[in-house]
DNA sequence: TAATAAAATAGTAATCATTCCTGTTTTGTT
DNA sequence: AACAAAACAGGAATGATTACTATTTTATTA
């Protein structure tokens, strides 16, 4: 199957790229929706899964049962946060190493390891500290 | 909200404790359904639910779209076959440390982490194999 | 430039896991 | 035995995602 171009596939990679936090393909739909009215879900859907296909975005999941989507396909690691759900990128070495670990005692072949963190982020935090000097 | 006893959430309970792969929702409602065939569905889910709120199983997410269970709860990771979408226990010490990493240049608070790895499990490996050397 | 085939789209229907709802049954306590 | 809380069965609803189909775009070739 031969890639042909598609405007609706630039406008959505183009929004992917402007976006540091990881936006799933609703919150992809409503946005490049702004600047073409008529595009459907269903391409939002068949473009992302197609450009995760080929590598130029990568596809997050982090458990809140809906995709997440990220123009950075560098390796990295991501951060949940419990309170609002927001994805965040963290700052760290790669962690392969632990391939080796898990691969000592097994009979299968590890390609690779997913791994992401959660817990409560810097913003959902502040607000109770402010609350409570601020009284 | 006091906890009274249910024949059904027995019957759930006793049948993961027989499995040391990780039934799905579905393959526990299936087998329960053998000895309970009045059991509904609605009831294996919301009795995994809670079981897995109060602790006494875990559920397990790795990106394949459905939720696993697992009544080892003790903290331990899983390797997830790509080819059969197998999802086996890994022998292996407990990776913690990497929290530590992670919050290192990050502002909010890290709870913990969530760690898999994927690759092609033995069963997977040795049909190959033996189709290879086997003509 | 017109013809053409493959690829992509819009819009909608379907799927699938999971949750919710409701009238009935169990459990456990008084 | 009476009662309230919890749980159930069965089915409807939800929500994310995929599949389907008739139409439009893209890219190539004559």
């Amino acid at each position: 199957m031969v890639l042909k171009y598609s405007k609706q596939r630039e406008m959505i990679k183009d929004f992917l790229m402007t976006r540091k936090d990881h936006p799933t393909a609703d919150i992809v739909y409503t946005n490049v929706r702004q600047q073409n009215p008529n595009i459907s879900l269903g391409t939002v859907y068949r473009n992302l899964t197609l450009l995760a296909d080929i590598g130029e975005i990568s596809r997050i999941r982090v458990g809140d049962g809906v995709d997440h989507f990220d123009a950075d396909t560098s390796p990295h690691y991501h951060f949940v946060c419990t309170e609002c759900g927001s994805v965040i990128d963290l700052q760290m070495k790669n962690l392969d190493e632990i391939v080796t670990l898990a691969g000592a005692n097994f009979d299968g072949q590890i390609a690779g390891h997913v791994t992401y963190f959660y817990g409560v982020c810097g913003n959902c935090r502040k607000p109770v500290e402010t609350a409570k000097t601020g009284n």
